[in-house]
DNA sequence: TCGTATGCTTGAAGCCATCAACTATCGAGA
DNA sequence: TCTCGATAGTTGATGGCTTCAAGCATACGA
């Protein structure tokens, strides 16, 4: 770290993390700061590239990561924390492509079941495939870091 | 975790994990999906509603959080990976609400400099502070937990 | 000096997101 | 059983985001 990287703070790839840091607290503060850095950095543009590579949009992308099984419009809306006519629009176009399909419900004729199509099966399944690929941020980690941080994330998230 | 569960894979918050985990190698991999996770479900909502509460759309944050110095359109265009005739619009809205200006750049005028006013310094202070508080899920470690990912993460960082 | 490249802006088209209004359906209470 | 308020999804208006194409001003190299 040289003299000007120390006057504008720590960086990762040209972006200042100083600002985020000087707020965290604690050591979960700091891990979640450096956390958030991460993904802003690998994760978002993985996220975005990826989507591009299999022409779905963001939110798309995130639609078709939702449909693990048959979900409602506003059960779709909610975990995504979007409005429902918003979601109508993006499930529009999923349908278009063929990707899912609306059902009725058989217990409520209001409610719409939105299902995936074998297509769109197949094409969650590579999304998630390429997601899945860990950035070398991770992987360049000493084995026993990498084992530490699977164990320490998995507790984390049963909480 | 009961049998139903079980039939549809872990879950995290109501959406399956199953799908980007079976893709998992390593425990590199394997961290890789429980961070992607954990930021789907703690870090996104997060930032979309801390931009919501300031008047902010996700994009406008995004460029808030990059100008930790005055920086070019294009710059600006590389760092967030969109086109510049889309940083054009998202600029010109920050201006407009009196957060940046745009600045000449002594040595080639083409190109503009953006540049936080003191209006934009605080709110971006602010923004900052607010993303900095971590989900419970990991204020809820043992400290030891979250000492371990600090410093697995800040090695992580400086690859 | 001139031709090509670069930086930013403008404009068209499509997608996303919110809010308001609407129709069909449901459920609870009288 | 009937009524009314609530709910689910859709339509439509408006503004923001995103890409691509085209244009103008500027820079740079031959």
């Amino acid at each position: 770290m040289d003299v000007d990287a120390r006057k504008h703070g720590p960086r990762m790839h040209g972006i200042d993390t100083g600002d985020l840091a000087a707020y965290a607290k604690g050591p979960a503060g700091e891990a979640w700061v450096m956390l958030t850095e991460l993904f802003f950095v690998h994760g978002r543009p993985r996220f975005f590239s990826v989507g591009q590579q299999l022409e779905l949009s963001p939110p798309q992308s995130v639609v078709l990561r939702l449909l693990d099984e048959p979900r409602a419009m506003g059960e779709l809306a909610g975990l995504m924390r979007c409005d429902s006519s918003n979601m109508t629009g993006i499930v529009d176009r999923l349908e278009e492509r063929g990707l899912v399909e609306r059902q009725a419900a058989a217990h409520d004729r209001r409610i719409k079941l939105i299902a995936l199509t074998e297509p769109g099966r197949e094409l969650r399944s590579e999304l998630a495939r390429r997601l899945a690929e860990p950035p070398e941020a991770l992987t360049g980690l000493a084995a026993a870091d990498q084992r530490a941080l699977r164990d320490i994330l998995a507790r984390a998230r049963s909480r």
